[in-house]
DNA sequence: CCGCATCCTAGGCGATACTG
DNA sequence: CAGTATCGCCTAGGATGCGG
């Protein structure tokens, strides 16, 4: 590659980029790189793909959760935490009687259901190309 | 909702689910898992979008996706670490010359086209529902 | 049954300095 | 210019106990 004329063509396309991500930047707060960070941490996919099987009470989404995943199970300060950001974000939708002891249900929104589309979607092309990086990845540690 | 009855209707959906994501469970060093976790790191998206954009030297890459950031910039051994793990992956190819000082470039292999296309595809969703998203957390935190 | 407060640990990331 | 090593911070997440 020819360095020394190396931006000229791609300026245009990297200001299309910038405008997508918003003219100052994307922050912390910005929704493009929070929600993204909340489907890459270890639980919310998780509790997203259940919860777009329908309504479920706090304690058995719980153990369903945790049964996706190969790891420990959640824990349960974790699972109300992850719900709130979840509730707060507008993708789910917490009912809750004020019995003693209380009954809890969580549920999808509509922009919700949306996003774990899109979700699905990506996890979906992971999986079909799990061989294919498992075997990147091999090959990479062979060499070093 | 009738809670007595609750799992009869979803359990198909979810072992169907069950499939999708290994009978095992999923585990840390699964690509389902850990490549949705780098794309919701801190600086990992930003990459993949800039190299989207053609092949770049690691110098121009970390300033460039410094600017896509309102942040600080990434540091230097955070920039060499992220691309190594998209290398790993096989999303990343590195050409390299062992001059002093050294010349090295990135550019994104055919999977890592694809799994930027599917990035994007996240980003500009989370962009178009941005002023959403962002009116259900003042509203929550309002409540709070 | 669910939420919250407290304490603890592991890992992501930044800063700096050094080598080829 | 790029990579590595060392250090230190800060946050995600687990364990436990209490209260409504």
């Amino acid at each position: 590659m020819d360095w020394d004329q190396f931006p000229h063509d791609v300026e245009q396309r990297l200001g299309q980029l910038a405008n997508e991500m918003g003219q100052g930047g994307v922050e912390r707060e910005d929704p493009a790189r929070s929600v993204m960070a909340m489907l890459g941490d270890r639980w919310s996919p998780l509790i997203l793909l259940v919860l777009e099987t329908g309504e479920w009470r706090h304690a058995e989404l719980r153990r369903v959760t945790a049964q996706l995943s190969a790891e420990q199970a959640i824990s349960q300060r974790i699972m109300t935490l992850k719900l709130r950001a979840l509730e707060r974000d507008g993708f789910v939708n917490r009912h809750a009687t004020d019995d003693v002891p209380p009954k809890v249900s969580y549920l999808l929104t509509p922009l919700g259901l949306e996003l774990v589309k899109g979700l699905r979607g990506m996890i979906t092309w992971l999986n079909d190309h799990r061989d294919t990086i498992l075997a990147a990845r091999e090959e990479f540690d062979r060499e070093a």
